[in-house]
RNA sequence: CGCGGGGUGGAGCAGUUGGCAGCUCGUCGGGCUCAUAACCCGGAGGUCGUAGGUUCAAGUCCUACCCCCGCAA
């Protein structure tokens, strides 16, 4: 099938690839613009969709706008039958949405209605969710709120984190997404509103989430650091040094000290006591302007009283 | 030229006014111990990011460059 395709992270690259490599013929690739990247604000780096659909010879658009007619045209020309969207980054406009013969699809990363926005991975960490998945779904006028074509779950593992779900995710949603593409090509796919009732929000992530309350429970943390991994990274204050939280572990132990408190900073490990009493280690970290280390190796050089 | 931290044995750090390159861990060998993440003794391992410069003498001061990282975007 003619297929037009919209993404711009690697989640998406794992659905374009998925389509390419089921026979179909995506007919042009849209991704967000370059954007300049590093420290210095002067190398551009291309997004990974574009980088895939350059080497796939797909055509490939950057529009700075969609809804100034040009996006549309092009769209036109291309003529595909179906159009699917995959972490795009952007609202579609109506005219976009009503082009295509067969509709726009979108690959979201959670069970809508449930995790509806930019973040759902993170958030379905965040919360301490045992499980999660990724949806197919028709696009309506608000956000992820279309109408469900397939859906499948897989369990969130406790000391997954945001990481490596994604990537299991963007693998799970390439292939249901070509199962569902199938399904509209031969008529038999079905559509199942959502409940909105049920509807939560998985926002944009930002750094206000990062700093570490040592005053929640050792599981809360533990979510928080998987969570927000790698990016922006659960942050505490270490040896007077600000730190990223790389990587913890909940242990069996227990202490009356208060939350915050270092009860263990030797050779075996960096562990301190959350506020419901659970000691939680840390085993890697990022001290600021240092390389990702074991909470040990910060240990040899930033000795922490017990 | 956005702001800032940093490159010193395998790891993490220190190195004061330039004056023999140190600490903790690891590693190797030996010892002690019922035992150990413990302890004792001994050893190996470093062109101090690179290239110049100042000096009797540079890890340390000066200049240029390379690389890593945090913040901000």
């Amino acid at each position: 099938m003619r297929v037009g395709f919209m993404g711009t992270p690697a989640f998406a690259v794992a659905s374009l690839r998925a389509l390419v490599e089921a026979g179909h013929e995506v007919v042009g690739v849209f991704s967000q613009p370059d954007k300049p990247v590093g420290r210095h604000q002067n190398a551009f780096q291309p997004t990974p969709v574009k980088e895939y659909a350059l080497s796939k010879n797909i055509p490939v658009f950057q529009p700075a706008k969609l809804r100034d007619g040009t996006a549309l045209a092009l769209l036109r020309d291309l003529a595909p039958e179906l159009i699917i969207v995959a972490a795009y980054g952007r609202i579609l406009p109506d005219e976009i949405l009503a082009l295509p013969p067969m509709g726009c699809v979108n690959v979201h990363s959670s069970l809508l209605p449930k995790l509806r926005g930019a973040a759902p991975i993170n958030w379905a960490i965040l919360n301490g969710d045992r499980e999660t998945g990724v949806t197919i779904m028709h696009m309506a006028r608000d956000l992820d709120a279309g109408d469900i074509i397939l859906q499948e779950a897989t369990a969130i593992g406790p000391e997954e984190n945001a990481a490596q779900l994604y990537q299991r995710l963007a693998a799970m949603g390439g292939e249901l997404l070509v199962r569902a593409v199938a399904q509209i090509e031969d008529g038999t796919a079905t559509r199942t509103p959502q409940d909105h009732s049920l509807a939560t929000l998985a926002p944009m992530l930002s750094r206000d989430l990062s700093p570490m309350d040592w005053s929640r429970s050792a599981w809360e943390l533990h979510c928080q650091v998987r969570g927000l991994y790698p990016w922006p990274a659960a942050v505490t204050q270490l040896d007077g040094v600000r730190c990223k939280v790389l990587e913890t572990a909940l242990t069996s132990e227990t202490s009356r000290r208060p939350a915050g408190a270092v009860v263990q900073a030797d050779k075996r490990g960096l562990k301190l006591v959350c506020g419901d009493g659970q000691v939680l280690e840390i085993k890697t970290l990022q001290p600021d302007g240092k390389k990702a280390m074991a909470a040990t190796a910060f240990l040899q050089g930033h000795p922490i009283p017990v």
